[in-house]
DNA sequence: CGAGAGGTGTACCGATCTGTTCACGTTTTT
DNA sequence: AAAAACGTGAACAGATCGGTACACCTCTCG
């Protein structure tokens, strides 16, 4: 019951706080809009940062196993998995709300690296490195560390410019940018 | 006078921005840190909409001179001074106060595509890359346009994750992108 | 001198923020 | 049936938000 009533709440106030920002949603919104009282949702989270928290550890779960299962069904060896995953990314690009990684907003709203929200979102890219890596590694390259990081940078690089230039054209943009170092 | 208050107010409130966020930071604050009264401030600028936009314009001036500059300064054909920005990008990641990109993180938190302040943050990108084509096509890339946007995408995948990693090594990653690119 | 422009500090407005309290229902368990 | 657990709505506290009002100070310039 209370799980349930928890997990619904996190949910719920996903949605919300990618679309309107952690900072700009109050929690008189988030009791609102997810059906959960406030005086409930503070028997969950002693503060907003640890509802925030859980919101993003769902996010990073959901978003994570997402993107491997689409890289899978798309292409069966490594690095073809990795090429997939701009085709991937071109899909969500083009979903109606798409609005930008919500990790890179997490760390651009809590910017001090002491924050623990911002430690969070970096630790969502640590585990897409350790996963490229591992490809990168069983796709025979030079030095798969390197490239794993490289893929990365193009990764956030077409997420940002496509949030910003309301456009997919990033996707494929930077899946000719891994064709050619992969190749 | 007046415009040299004006001017003083801008230049003393952009770090204010940058370093705390935009929405985070108060005008108390801003009337404190920058030496200038609110009743001031809200004689030069109606809103502090209206004040975030003078930011960002001068933002945007500093920025691309000085990323223009030590392109020039380091390399003086045009496909040396694509591959000297990430260099550069490597100086301004290792500077102390450094916290990414202040247009992203505009777009981040101000994220509808009707805000004025969303539309001026895409401004400075699509300034960004004029400057790019220009250099391609006079490095006689095959495509200008496409290289140009690969470039950029180079450019903002490393600024996030140095920004996120509190790390100078996505400039020598991207730079090493580039090389193979433009070779 | 005297007027006006440009500036300051402070108090204030109404709204909103996170978080708490309290009295009250409803469901489950014993 | 009694009791404990879980939930609700609404009011409230204390702080802070963007923005305004007002009295005052200090120059410059005629």
């Amino acid at each position: 019951m209370s799980q349930n009533k928890r997990a619904e709440l996190i949910r719920n106030a996903l949605p919300l706080f990618y679309r309107n920002g952690f900072t700009a949603t109050g929690m008189d919104l988030v009791a609102k809009e997810t059906g959960v009282s406030k005086t409930s949702i503070y028997k969950h989270f002693r503060t907003k940062e640890e509802l925030i928290l859980a919101v993003l550890r769902l996010r990073d779960e959901n978003f994570r196993n997402w993107l491997y299962r689409r890289m899978e069904d798309l292409a069966d060896t490594p690095k073809g998995q990795l090429l997939a995953m701009f085709d991937a990314l071109g899909e969500w690009f083009r979903e109606p709300g798409y609005q930008g990684c919500m990790f890179v907003k997490a760390a651009a709203e809590f910017q001090q690296a002491s924050d623990p929200i911002n430690q969070q979102a970096y630790q969502h890219k640590e585990l897409l490195l350790v996963h490229f890596t591992a490809l990168c590694r069983a796709a025979e390259c030079a030095d798969p560390e390197a490239m794993a990081r490289q893929m990365l940078i193009l990764k956030e690089g077409a997420i940002v410019l496509a949030a910003m230039s309301h456009s997919d054209a990033p996707a494929a943009e930077a899946k000719a940018m891994a064709e050619r170092l992969l190749a």
